[in-house]
RNA sequence: GCCGAAGUGGUGAAAUUGGCAGACGCGUCGGACUCAAAAUCCGAUAUCCGCAAGGAUGUGUGGGUUCAAGUCCCUCCUUCGGCACCA
């Protein structure tokens, strides 16, 4: 048995003192491998088992690609700015970084206790000043480029917390930190425009190696619909323009229906007759936006705007006019044509309002519901009731339709998008500030490079100031100052966390650097990053900010990809034995991975972790498996160190196992398959026990196998077995593929597809050779007794199917 | 409602391309060692019938394709994740 304690201690301090991590980004000479987590946002609670499972399968990666022979950039740090920090200012008045440095500290321990192997000398904190002068460096070309800019526009209020909220920080209804109510609100922000990328977003999607799912999270939350918009005239002057996917449905319009929130309906109101009912209509939405919108899902309100008609463009016919909260004034032009025949929606407000229902495409029966494009496209059906177009197919009908719109000139193809822009500013104090000054006329202006960074000045209150700006306003002498000769009130607003995290990567390629972000040539060199691995959680915040910000570096020729992730892999959720999340709720269920390092070794949690199923999977916790894990290594340290069979000798019956193992371990490590890797190490473990002697070799080729999952243990081991230096640069054993075929392969022979017998047969035979052999057997020679051959079936080298009557 | 992922023994899970379902581990049972226990080592372990040889059943449900289906196609059910009046 060995002893756990001793021998992590030992190779920790080996490591420090040694710097056997460390990375020489300089050194070009061997292929680069970037493998990085996702880095953790520095609670007071620490590090749990989560991530220790996502840090373990990054870290086995990297350490067998520096046996590989590859120059691996392992970094590590801590998304530092956050609001729990800033309650904890708040309630005691300390300084929010005394609170965040500190956790910053118990973390490293906790990830040095685990055997990371990081390059410690590339650690970054976000709530650095040397960190965030880049990202005010990032914003303020952001803002040169007209993407990061301020404008009116309706924002997520979180009244609790005292700031606005991105849409992907609201879940609910509620922030996601702290679960408060959220509101809707016109708010003068902070915007990054990344509506403009969502083209370049959903593009770069198809190159990227992710997993599918959350590709098609992000392509639904870009949400990109292609369609025609389209004028409509108003009867007495005027017009408005609709956005429509459903061209080919126009001639079903009975009624157009408007955005209550909206700019249209401003504009008419003066034509108004029933003003007073339509402006109450107006007010009622803007108070039920503010609830729940589960809530008013249910019935399709409104009321029709009286006075007013307008004009089907393609059938001259005067509809109606109405006003329904269905319809969004953000999204699209605040307007749309209905056609009940053909749309869900529109049916049910017709049916609501009692207004006609016109069928133009055959094949439904819209007595009972709308026949809609999902049930329609793709099936030959033809339009009816459409002039000219009637008897079309509606494929056809389509494309006919927008071509004489466009060609009237009162309709362009154009394509409309889900995503909203990035609301860049939180009213809080501790975030990084955004580099600009607002002068007395009104203008903007962002700080030189040469006032970077702008640095969060300390204050005797952190609360945020009632009126929706936050604590830094309340800093007389910090937010008055004369810039370039003028008076000018600083911006008091800070950036959200997702910026913080959204170019991480790239400066851990060059962090000590206080002239650019990172030298060009590096940045050429390392990016992108080869392997990322954190929760799925992120998967339209920061996995699509990061996205965005990065290609828009690619644009300015800083980053030489346009893509930042090459590989996204996401570990699931550790679960507590009980099978349900690990949390507040059940803390009796909660593992703290620090006990499991003291009662069993850091080894074994990582062994064990790696073993319990597959890394995308949400696995429970089990204490016994966490014994089996910790009885493996036992019985590796026997086999190895103890039993005194590991001798300069050869031993063939094991020759053939040890290099399947090295092919099945090194393939599904690079396949990150860490669970079925231990099984086959496992195997092979076995087979040595019912054998006298381990060659040596073997023995040591084992060692480094294993090294990447349980690096302590094989680190004593390797100097056990004779070595003086560490491991972690030992060249990675290679199998031989001569030694892994065989003479003699075992065909399993089934009788109508069900299994009977196995046979040996020299491999590679002729199918003729094979059947004689299977006919030869007993058990087939009974099955097929008196019965009619009709057909028989080889797969060479594997299975025979007789198939008898 | 829409989109996506998943459903395999007592249990965590394996099963590269359709080719012997349940590898490996946990648990359980048995044996060895021991005065005894623990630890360790060896063996058994999908279910049902059978003393056994052997047979039957079996990857959420119901169908289909195939010599052969956990794997491919269709139907439905359940669980989880995402979106949700997006025109």
């Amino acid at each position: 048995m060995y002893n756990k304690d001793e021998i992590e201690k030992k190779w920790r301090e080996y490591w420090e003192k040694h710097n056997t991590f460390a990375c020489d980004v300089y050194d070009f000479s061997k292929p680069k491998y970037y493998c990085l987590d996702m880095f953790p946002y520095p609670s007071g609670v620490g590090l749990h088992a989560g991530h220790a499972e996502g840090y373990t399968a990054t870290d086995i990666v990297a350490r067998m690609k520096r046996m590989q022979g590859f120059n691996v950039l392992h970094p590590m740090g801590y998304d530092a700015f956050g609001l729990p920090a800033e309650q904890y200012a708040i309630s005691t008045g300390n300084h929010p970084a005394k609170f965040t440095y500190k956790n910053i500290e118990t973390f490293r321990e906790q990830l040095k206790l685990l055997g990371f192997s990081y390059n410690w000398e590339k650690e970054i904190a976000t709530c650095d000043p040397s960190y965030y002068k880049w990202e005010q460096w990032i914003f303020k070309q952001l803002y040169k480029d007209g993407l990061a800019k301020e404008v009116e526009v309706p924002v997520n209020w979180c009244e609790e917390l005292g700031t606005v909220l991105a849409n992907d920080e609201v879940i609910d209804g509620k922030s996601e930190r702290g679960g408060y109510p959220v509101v809707r609100k016109n708010m003068k922000q902070w915007i990054i425009d990344i509506p403009k990328y969502a083209d370049r977003l959903l593009d770069g999607l198809n190159h990227i190696d992710w997993p599918e799912s959350t590709k098609e999270i992000q392509r639904n939350w870009i949400g990109k619909s292609e369609g025609v918009e389209l004028e409509v005239e108003i009867v007495g002057g005027g017009k408005f323009s609709i956005f429509t996917t459903c061209i080919e449905t126009v001639y079903g319009i009975t009624f157009f229906v408007i955005a209550p929130d909206g700019k249209i309906i401003q504009d008419l109101l003066p034509r108004v007759e029933n003003r007073k009912e339509v402006e109450e209509y107006i007010k009622e939405t803007s108070f039920k936006s503010n609830m729940d919108r589960t809530e008013l899902n249910k019935g399709k309100t409104g009321v029709e705007v009286k006075g007013i008609k307008a004009i089907n463009p393609i059938s001259h016919k005067e509809v109606p006019i109405f006003l329904g909260d269905f319809v969004l004034g953000n999204y699209g032009t605040g307007a749309v044509m209905a056609v009940p025949a053909h749309d869900q929606r529109d049916y049910e407000y017709a049916k609501a309002h009692n207004l006609p229902i016109v069928e133009v495409i055959e094949g439904g029966d819209i007595s009972k519901q709308a026949f809609e494009k999902h049930d329609y496209l793709g099936k030959n059906c033809k339009l009816v009731n459409s002039e000219e177009f009637s008897g079309l197919v509606v494929e056809e009908a389509k494309e006919k339709i927008t071509d004489k719109l466009v060609n009237q000139g009162i309709a362009k193809r154009v394509n409309n998008y889900k995503i909203r822009e990035w609301i860049f500013a939180r009213q809080r104090y501790w975030g990084a500030p955004i580099p600009v000054v607002h002068y007395a006329d009104g203008s903007t202006d962002v700080l030189d490079d040469a006032d970077l960074p702008l640095e969060l000045p300390e204050l005797e209150d952190y609360s945020p100031a009632k009126n929706g700006s936050s604590a830094l306003s309340r800093k007389a002498d910090w937010v008055n100052i004369v810039y370039h000769g003028k008076p000018a009130t600083r911006e008091t607003s800070t950036m959200p966390g997702s910026a913080d995290s959204s170019w991480y990567f790239l400066i851990y390629i060059d962090p000590q650097n206080d002239k650019e972000i990172a030298d060009k040539k590096l940045l050429d060199h390392w990016m992108p990053v080869d392997l990322y691995v954190g929760g799925p959680e992120h998967a339209v915040g920061h996995l699509l900010y990061s996205r965005m910000w990065n290609n828009y570096l690619y644009d300015k020729g800083y980053v030489p990809c346009k893509e930042p992730f090459q590989k996204l892999v996401h570990q699931g959720m550790v679960l507590g034995a009980n099978g349900i999340k690990m949390g507040k709720r059940y803390p009796e269920f909660c593992v703290n991975p620090n006990d499991v390092v003291k009662q069993y070794g850091a080894d074994t949690l990582r062994l064990y972790e790696m073993f319990m199923g597959p890394l995308e999977a949400d696995k429970p916790w089990s204490e016994q498996g966490v014994e089996g894990a910790r009885r493996y290594l036992d019985r590796v340290w026997r086999l190895v160190i103890e039993d005194g069979k590991v001798k300069d000798q050869d031993n063939p019956n094991l020759e053939k196992i040890y290099h399947q193992t090295i092919k099945k371990v090194t393939e599904d490590y690079q396949s990150l398959n860490f669970n079925t890797a231990i099984s086959q190490m496992m195997i092979f473990t076995n087979a040595c026990y019912k054998e006298d002697v381990l060659p040596k070799y073997m023995a040591e080729g084992f060692v480094k196998l294993l090294n990447p999952i349980v690096p302590f243990i094989t680190e004593e081991m390797w100097q056990l077995l004779g070595h003086d230096n560490t491991i972690a640069y030992e060249p990675w054993p290679v199998f031989d593929p001569a030694k892994i075929v065989e003479d003699m392969v075992t065909i399993a022979v089934s009788v109508n597809g069900k299994f009977k017998a196995r046979v040996e047969v020299p491999l590679d035979a002729s199918n003729e050779e094979v059947m004689q052999v299977v006919k030869n057997n007993d058990t087939v020679k009974r099955n097929l007794d008196g019965k009619e051959i009709l057909k028989e079936i080889v797969v060479p080298n594997k299975i025979v199917n007789i198939v008898v009557k």
